[in-house]
DNA sequence: CGCCTTATTGATCTACCTCAAAGTCTGTGG
DNA sequence: CCACAGACTTTGAGGTAGATCAATAAGGCG
């Protein structure tokens, strides 16, 4: 898949040329010619390592990069004056990290990774100077944001919802398009956030998180084995997903 | 303010003129320079009017328009499989409608106006066009979608704290602060939706609302005359707003 | 004025939170 | 390779905030 080098080794060139990467096509190098990507390439650091608990970056700070997931998977959660954390969203290969802040200039949350993985890195200011001499760039930014914009509306309403095995099985379900969206087919899913995480971004108690498994499972609609979950009637987990509330 | 003339009389020109738009600096016209603004207004159907309960577009539904609000006020509603609604967002004057749908081309939810009122109409796909000849419109572009996804977390946040008079002080804090971006600048606030609208989008009955209003009342945050609400100590509602989780 | 929709208030019930304890996984060092 | 410590996860028991049901009150409109 990735190569990724022992650091002792000259990094290869191939690594990071966009051109080769296998997320190119729905990055932002898909809005560029390939005969202009070396402007694109001038600006991204790209392959980053990150260990698993590392910061992107801190809410609150100012805001100059744009992270693409490569590999690994992430987090961005919120803290409340009153120092309460929410979990804000998971971010998994393909997906970009930081576009609420691209206005503000501040980071509206702090981004951790949840298992070693890698990232790429743009800055913002940079970008923008691209994205006015190539306008296919501004489609791909709309395109983006609205999808992401579209994506936030889904997490909302099931945040709203009342049955809290329903919460987690529509989690499950937006996880597992979102997995297959980047090519990853499959109705096995490895969970890399801690049950705490996934409680705090739905809403509810940790012990909650526990029995709605149990109950996905009793109902046949999953099996599991710890972060390791597999979706064994998808048609069943999505009715469980939309359960009459209080039922 | 705005002068709404009777149908049956010749449009003022003037009304359908970004140029004299009072909104036109936190609108898309903002993008463009005056010289060229003559092929923005080309694109836009300015100033029509909706009456309490009309529909600008419908969940799934072919996505065609963009929309800004000027004056009244809107809400968007998704319907789920199980024909459960929810209240996604209340949008205010000098706010874009309909951002989540630009990639798409199908709209993810329903707005509806919540009472008379005024809002221009854009077509995306003219839009995208004149987008690509204008580098300051995609700026903007970018600046709208980032600010709309940053409050669409503050909005998922929300909805996932506990205490339901918490999410109703963080609602009122959250509407107060947004009709004050667009200059009505106030601390009373005519709050356009009904109650169940407000249950439904912060994920409540409607029982609930009315109770949480109460003892916002009885604790000197607010005091309230029907839709009519007077914030009488915004840090105290912020406080409230932030309570530790179960009390 | 009377009808109908919307809002409030009261009483009961329940899903989920909290607290508590046992069980499982992960990594580290002997 | 195994033993142990620590974090993570699950399961159990009881309490509570908020849902639901029910009834009254207040607006809105013909």
């Amino acid at each position: 898949m990735y190569l990724i080098k022992d650091s002792r080794m000259a990094p290869k060139k191939m690594i990071s040329d966009c051109a080769e990467c296998v997320l190119s096509k729905d990055c932002i190098p898909s809005g560029i010619s390939t005969d202009n990507l070396h402007r694109f390439v001038g600006i991204v650091s790209t392959n980053i390592s990150y260990k698993a608990g590392d910061v992107l970056f801190e809410q609150n700070a100012k805001a100059q990069h744009l992270f693409v997931v490569k590999t690994g998977s992430f987090k961005t959660q919120t803290t409340t004056p009153h120092g309460i954390e929410h979990v804000n969203n998971f971010f998994l290969p393909g997906e970009l990290i930081g576009l609420e802040s691209a206005s503000s200039g501040i980071s509206c949350n702090t981004a951790i990774a949840l298992e070693d993985g890698v990232a790429c890195k743009i800055n913002y200011q940079q970008l923008t100077k691209l994205r006015q001499e190539f306008p296919s760039l501004s489609d791909f930014a709309v395109k983006i944001y609205s999808a992401a914009l579209a994506l936030a509306n889904e997490i909302q309403n099931n945040a709203t919802i009342q049955c809290a095995s329903s919460r987690l099985a529509t989690f499950l379900v937006l996880y597992n398009r979102r997995l297959n969206a980047h090519g990853m087919q499959s109705l096995g899913l490895h969970l890399p956030m801690c049950r705490e995480d996934i409680a705090s971004h739905l809403g509810l108690a940790v012990e909650t998180i526990s029995r709605s498994f149990s109950k996905l499972i009793t109902t046949g609609c999953i099996k599991k084995d710890g972060r390791r979950v597999q979706i064994l009637n998808l048609e069943k987990l999505h009715d469980e997903a939309n359960l009459p509330p209080r039922k």
